[in-house]
DNA sequence: CTTTATAAAGAGTTAAATATCCTAAAATGG
DNA sequence: CCATTTTAGGATATTTAACTCTTTATAAAG
């Protein structure tokens, strides 16, 4: 995968929330269960994803977590690299130590352009925009 | 990256040897130092790779490593996959349990086209297309 | 035949990512 | 105020990748 286990984790918890009714507070354990990640991991990442300012949370009796308008807008690439580094280095594929244009391999060219093109895959549409087409096209299949 | 530095590794010293003149023996302790790889580390990849038939290992006084025509004629995407396992898996860029054209995320499309240029890219040309490249373009600049 | 140089093989260590556990803090409901 | 529920935070454990060390096998040179 082009992430870590734990951006996945992060993007999935994300989207999940984004599909959920406004001001809904959905608990840890219940995003957990749905999603199918380890429920402590997960607390964990949410606590951070907390920290920065993607979701609220709520303590106590009633209490869970729901995101906030900064992850609607934010793009997944943004939090994923938030989360986890950076998202697809820019190493060189056939191992060169400095991957540039000044000193390219044969397969820098082509490389670089796919580079560019992941990223702004995953970073041109935000979170809201992707969660309200996955409700669109994913909720008359289930 | 798109490698574990295992497969990183692999690669690199697949190129390095395929750059050697035809039929030079070079030892694992000189690829480590010339590419800056943990010797030791290397030894067991080349190890792996002379089980494999990517290379030929020659023990004793004057021993050391040659890359073979069967590596000679794989693509970099081949010998890594042998060494790490697959690259760029099939998973998902917005986190569903299945990535499939029937059940596709918002981004399925566009993200499934990349991932076949990428492993276009590199796969399409040989170890040795790419070293031999790699010395019309590399050498002068060195 | 002995020494030396090299790869092979296996065991052991370290470090990083992933996952779990436990206690504390906060909010709610009685 | 007390009990319960939920997040916060820290400590610990497990797993996997990365790296190292040591011994053995093999070949060549003297
Ligand atoms: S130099 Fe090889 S991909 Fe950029
Ligand atoms: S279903 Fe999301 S990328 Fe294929």
């Amino acid at each position: 995968m082009i992430y870590t286990k734990t951006g996945e984790y992060a993007i999935r918890a994300i989207l999940f929330l984004a599909r959920q009714p406004q001001d809904a507070l959905i608990m840890s354990s219940e995003i957990a269960e749905r999603e199918d990640i380890p429920s402590h991991y997960l607390a964990k990442i949410l606590q951070r994803m907390a920290k920065y300012g993607y979701v609220d949370s709520f303590k106590g009796r009633g209490g869970g977590f729901k995101i906030t308008k900064l992850a609607q807008d934010s793009s997944i690439l943004e939090i994923v690299e938030r989360i986890e580094g950076p998202v697809i280095t820019l190493k060189c594929v056939t191992g060169l130590k400095e991957c540039s244009d000044e000193h390219p391999c044969p397969l820098h060219d082509e490389w670089s352009k796919l580079r560019d093109n992941i990223h702004h895959l995953i970073s041109s549409k935000s979170v809201r925009q992707v969660a309200s087409e996955y409700n669109d096209n994913l909720k008359p299949i289930k």
